[in-house]
DNA sequence: GTCTATATTGCGATAGAC
DNA sequence: GTCTATCGCAATATAGAC
């Protein structure tokens, strides 16, 4: 669109490449593949589009590129490894769950799920390197946790990984389709402390009356 | 793309608005609203652009009434309503579990999930319409069945439209949005209920070992 | 049919590394 | 000074809304 007025322009290849995967980050994450456009990237550093293409050959492989990036960013950016031994079943759940909520809360991991959910159909590979780098590290994790106290004798299922799915995709809820779909802001860390505490408490208990 | 050889031309403005929406569906469910094309809706129905444009004044107007018929569609096509004096807890959430299940992993409704969740941050009115048609719908439904058990004391929670959250989202779980992603097949009617009966007992009993 | 948008390329000019 | 990446800008080509 308009030219760039005080343009960040990189020095060296380095710094070049990144700024360009920072400012098409921005763009293919806004509106997706499709609505994306160079000229809009360039816009954001200046420079020419010519070395977009030379360093990137196409605009698909600079898209993908950059939701590799995110995603693997995404996980690294994830929850914190506590120290199983010093905490009981309940906190334990409490800390994974409200970490996970925060990332999935996070602008740049629904901007991804947004673009990602509209792509994969055009970009096979998107889905697959989204779950594998996402959604399934996490229920790795959490089913790493779940043995630990399952082995405590504090759990009484046997299929952890399949308690890990329920219990996150419960985590997940009504309330992060509501922010993807943009009906309602991200939860609060208070919001989410108290949904957590809910969920949890269901995920550990269930709803049966005892009689 | 190609012309239409055998198209079916529908006679009056009635069939031929249904021929437009029907047709039109196909092409944006399949790649977005960007990547959809006025022509290859032509192409699969013939004549004229022209009539498109009289009807529907633009794409965006077309776009916006296959999405909510679609949405609209989806909810008809819900869940039956069991007699839920003559069952019990479990086998009424089974019941339902079983026919959400199904709803959400029919082809067009995980077309609708991509296309709505790809282009709802460029379409507001996309993800509002989808989530009050859709999931809203769905947790009212489910949250009427909890208040009639609860009412026969077979559940212990106070909050049950929060249950009703967890449950559903429980349900989608990871095999949810592995089908959307594109990264395995939808589940079959056999494998649904081994993952139903799971999941309830979660939701139900929970996964502490009771001492 | 008209007209705009945009991916992609061509090429001479330039600027910083050495 | 050379070298090389990048720039700036124009040109091509095609698609697609209307």
């Amino acid at each position: 669109m308009a030219r760039a007025s005080t343009a960040t322009i990189g020095k060296n290849l380095e710094n070049r490449r990144a700024a360009i995967l920072k400012a098409a980050a921005e763009v293919f994450l806004e509106g997706g593949f499709e609505r994306a456009c160079i000229d809009d990237v360039i816009a954001k550093i200046g420079g020419s589009k010519r070395t977009i293409y030379k360093e990137f050959g196409n605009k698909e492989n600079l898209f993908a590129e950059i939701i590799t990036a995110r995603t693997a960013q995404a996980l690294a950016a994830n929850l914190p490894k506590e120290e199983l031994d010093k905490t009981d079943l309940r906190s334990a759940l409490i800390a994974f769950a409200e970490g996970f909520l925060r990332l999935i809360m996070a602008p740049e991991t629904l901007s991804l799920y947004r673009v990602v959910f509209g792509e994969c159909r055009q970009f096979p590979m998107l889905g697959k390197s989204f779950y594998e780098g996402g959604p399934a590290q996490t229920r790795a994790q959490l089913a790493q946790i779940l043995d630990h106290f399952k082995k405590r004798g504090d759990i009484a299922v046997s299929d952890l990984g399949f308690a890990a799915d329920a219990f996150i995709s419960m985590l997940r809820g009504n309330h992060h389709l509501q922010v993807v779909l943009g009906i309602r802001p991200p939860l609060s860390r208070k919001e989410i402390r108290e949904i957590v505490e809910g969920k949890v408490d269901i995920f550990l208990n269930g709803v049966k009356a005892r009689r």
